[in-house]
DNA sequence: CCCACAATCAGCCCAAAGTACGAGACATTT
DNA sequence: AAATGTCTCGTACTTTGGGCTGATTGTGGG
């Protein structure tokens, strides 16, 4: 059975120049347009191809935002986002989204045609000429460096940490360790002085430097509900 | 002028196999071999190939700690990392070594040869079997949630908010800020109040997940000399 | 001109945190 | 049996931090 295309960009110029491209290639068939980013959510809704080839700059909702809308459904299309300018924005807003493909218009027709095989197969296609950008953000981001002093904690030392490292006070953390405060106190000692660390606030910032907690895993109760 | 190419193996009838697939392109020459990681790294320094085509698992050094060496050198040669499998560990130290291609052995002899190619030409190829994983992992990266209560802080406050969440007392940003540290503690409630945070080690988590720092940005001024 | 806001500074009070010193219970190792 | 390490708890003391109630100065907008 033949891939199932739709094509999505504001131009009609471009829209009729994929098609002829896409046409040409066996196994795949072009059974819809769109020409702005509503028009994508309802054809693809309805179509229910099995790709979608779709420009990020588009009029009313633009390309990324329905991108990002469809992905939401159950058995979403796969996407392959087309852009004329890579910029960075774009790049990592797509790959945030989950596509299936990053491309740029001066892309050649065969790698157009190779990318929406390989998404319609379950694989994904970042254009060569951004995908140095993608493995530098990649090898960018901080790996947290394992401090070897951390060894040297005891595993009721760690507990105490990571509780510390949440903003947790010493009745906290002994209530939630159903232990004493005191105790509580001498662990946060040792940890402190283990670590060459001055106070708990150090501790915290050593916490998130180390890895030992992470930034964005939901800790919900530190913030209240003002929100 | 044809791209010069080095082929890294330890099993020798992959080499050769690698050697004549490669040797049906045009505009690609096969410049030499090599059976472990110390191997590459004297060929490749000597021959100073354009591309380097290498497996991950040699004995002795490995694919993996060659091209990491052979990348901190001027001037180093595009490396396109082979493997049989692909395992998460393989793909993340490849990508964080900044490798400009990351293939698996089961590709088609086309793709092994474009991916020569794209690397000459500063390009990087990623196979689109694992691209998925490398979208997964790149939209996983936590993002932190941008708090629309920061907006409610003046420009100095916020300032105050970079010092705390590094760490540092009132006093210490009193003499940072050049000004009393009565002023700071002043500052450090209305921050505490804006945000609706119980104490200083909250906001110290707060600027963390909410971006305001970044782990892994070398802040070693929290560490003391102890390493 | 007045008002709101930001930034600066002051004194007072109390809770929290950190330090010092000590000690008992339990486990493992020597 | 002795030593070591961990976890637990206690008391007393000092320093730091945060809340509270003020004040002054400068700046920008109505």
């Amino acid at each position: 059975m033949a891939i199932r295309l739709v094509i999505a960009d504001d131009q009609a110029m471009i829209r009729t120049g994929l098609r002829l491209v896409i046409e040409t290639a066996p196994g795949i068939e072009v059974v819809g347009e769109a020409a702005d980013g509503r028009q994508v959510l309802t054809v693809a809704r309805q179509l229910r191809p099995d790709v979608l080839l779709m420009d990020i700059a588009m009029p009313g909702l633009d390309g990324l935002s329905a991108a990002r809308q469809l992905l939401e459904d159950p058995e979403p299309p796969k996407i392959i986002m087309l852009t004329t300018f890579n910029t960075d924005d774009n790049l990592h807003a797509s790959l945030r989204a989950r596509v299936h493909g990053f491309l740029l218009k001066s892309s050649p027709a065969e790698q157009l045609i190779e990318a929406v095989r390989v998404a319609a197969a379950g694989g994904a296609v970042i254009d060569p000429a951004v995908t140095p950008r993608v493995i530098d953000s990649f090898a960018a981001q901080p790996q947290p460096v394992p401090a070897p002093e951390l060894a040297t904690l005891t595993p009721r030392e760690l507990e105490v940490l990571r509780l510390l490292a949440d903003g947790m006070s010493n009745p906290e953390i002994a209530r939630d360790l159903r232990i004493g405060e005191v105790t509580v106190r001498t662990h946060v000692g040792h940890i402190l002085r283990k670590l060459s660390l001055r106070d708990r606030i150090h501790a915290v910032v050593f916490a998130y430097e180390a890895g030992v907690v992470r930034p964005g895993r939901g800790r919900d109760d530190v913030r209240d509900g003002s929100c």
